[in-house]
DNA sequence: GATGAATGAGCATTCATTCAT
DNA sequence: GATGAATGAATGCTCATTCAT
């Protein structure tokens, strides 16, 4: 990453942390006022900006609304990697993810917010969000804990579950929320309640440990 | 009803007459653009009115979109009702109204499209939709067919299924994700997948004799 | 008052009666949102009228803000008239009718406000208030008591005074702010301060036997 | 003045330009139709610019009503100033600037009409039309020429006069009415109308060689 | 007479986007 | 590159007034 920037002229560098500090902006106005709620000057004064420099960095509104986004998922998805690519079973990888991933949006607001404003009016969001999904599915599939084939159809129906349980989660809800939105996530991969229950009992001590980092 | 309608007095009836062009527009509009992407004049024009006549009728703008989607989810209903109670089961209800309900949606597209804006942009939907549902729940729950237990988030994820439900025949999806959607439901509510495939099998006379209704 | 009612055929009658409760709704409404705040409709729904009906009995908005200033003028100067009659000195008279007015409006506040707003809403209301004003001042003058002669801008000063003390009064002023602006008139008039002075406290007596009707 | 001028960049030059313009076009319009008959739109209009430019300058309507109002009092105080504070008496300054006052709304119609509006339709007015008569009353109290203490309700009946007297100037009456609202202001503060009347003719000469100005 | 449905111009305000400097 | 002034269409809503019934 560093290495990346290293590399860049300066000219390109200034270029580089100006989009970001609009990123960051929007970002923060956005996961307070929503998307739509967020106008594109007060982005650039928020990025201490003049009004018009704005589109200098994005050639539109919904550029900067896929950049943020973006930006979040792989934020999100950077607090994840590392432990759950150590479990085996794509069960207990969907398991995690999924438990995790609420963790974070609530631990986060700030993301978590983007992305309930994002799951509304920014539909694209979804591909990002679902894509570590898939792989950990895929995963399941094959080993043959899950007798649901992948679609598109499940992903939706994951995602949705998954959205549910942030929106709770920031709404106040307990944590013990993530534990069962991951368990549905089994359930409708097709594992029995009880097998669901099991494997993600089996990932509490990792989340738990994730957690006190 | 034809009853009720012939005992208006002609202002009355007018009245009523305006005020469904109004909602009518408005519901067709709506469900083409969004509810957000609708303006008040843009309807009034629609129902060809002034846009004044408008605040005759409706005091908001939320006043129309309430009205509208109340008006969706009750046709809804109604296009369901009947068959549904004959069932003893609450997991067969559950199913039933699932399957049934994503059906509806994409029989009648106008209403379906209406429901996914509202869902995004008029909070308040879900309760109108949850209705029918938590009795349902509640009865499987009492009949000891589903493991988990009614609450707030629980209703939600089921929802969140529904929704993504009708989405993915919205677009395109065929009939068969209604089905899927159902056995989704109950395995949610804890049923195995086998069960939840059976329940839902028995289900199916019923729902195409009502889809040739 | 009676009398003339009783000439009036039973039509008439209801006519006068429906103006009548055309023009207390805009009494109560006006002084209490100002003159331009109140709507033609809003007056007529708290008249329990239709909307169209009331322009069977005005023209216009503005006559029924004419109708309504002049009622509230009569019935002001009503209040008023017998006791200051009986006065001999027209300064006596400007004094008395001066505080007294200003009593009244604080005593009966939805007169005082609809006063204020039409001071600001309704010139000609001038006109109205000023009638008794100039007898009084005419007759003082013509006794020797004032210096000043009667012209359009010492009657517009008088008016200006009278208001101040009315708008201060409403705003929760002691009650010798009256008394205070009808010295005031007199001390404009040409009169010293203590003469001024001595006049109105002469009378006070009848003011206060009023008071306690 | 001119030097504060030459020191700003060009772009801060065209915004103070801009400003003046629309704080001009509001000037003209809402001193011919009122402040309230004027709309935002008309006065970007007149000031040839798009409508939502105003609110590059001004967060709101009122705000550019106030800046109007203040503009018209300060640019009326300047007119006035340098005279008035050469007269030792409280008394002298009183009337002086009352009667100065009345002569530069009338000299400057826009001015003076602007006024007008402004007392009925901008409270705030009031407090900066009465800031410079406040000193010169409170000057003559000290120095004993006048019996009257200062409160409000004796500012607010110098300011009713004064708008007397700029009305009917404006209406069409002699200049004299100015002369006539001074000595009236002196009555008020408890002075004979004889002195009054000494006191005001001897600011006569310097009234009129301002006018002649 | 009375009704109340209908009108449509009008208003304050917002905002994505363009462009001269 | 960067600025920020300018645009102008659009929006939700109000209200005096008209007119068919």
């Amino acid at each position: 990453m560093t290495g990346r920037k290293a590399s860049l002229s300066p000219r390109e560098a200034k270029r580089v942390r100006t989009r970001q500090r609009l990123t960051e902006a929007a970002l923060r106005l956005m996961s307070e006022r929503g998307i739509n709620g967020t106008s594109v000057s007060e982005i650039a004064t928020e990025a201490e900006l003049a009004n018009g420099t704005f589109y200098l960095y994005f050639k539109d509104k919904s550029e900067i609304v896929a950049a943020v986004c973006q930006a979040v998922t792989l934020a999100m998805h950077n607090e994840m990697d590392s432990r759950r690519l150590s479990l085996e079973e794509g069960s207990a990888r969907v398991a995690f993810g999924t438990q995790q991933f609420i963790e974070i949006a609530a631990a986060e607001p700030t993301w978590g917010r983007l992305l309930m404003s994002a799951f509304t009016e920014f539909e694209a969001i979804k591909d990002d969000i679902s894509r570590y999904m898939r792989l950990d599915v895929a995963l399941g599939v094959e080993q043959g804990c899950f007798t649901e084939s992948v679609d598109e159809f499940v992903i939706d129906t994951l995602l949705a579950i998954l959205r549910a349980g942030i929106e709770a989660r920031l709404g106040g809800a307990k944590a013990e929320v993530g534990a069962r939105a991951a368990e549905y996530h089994l359930r409708v991969l097709g594992m029995s309640a009880a097998d669901a229950h099991r494997v993600r009992l089996a990932t509490d001590k990792v989340v738990e440990s994730q957690a006190s980092r």
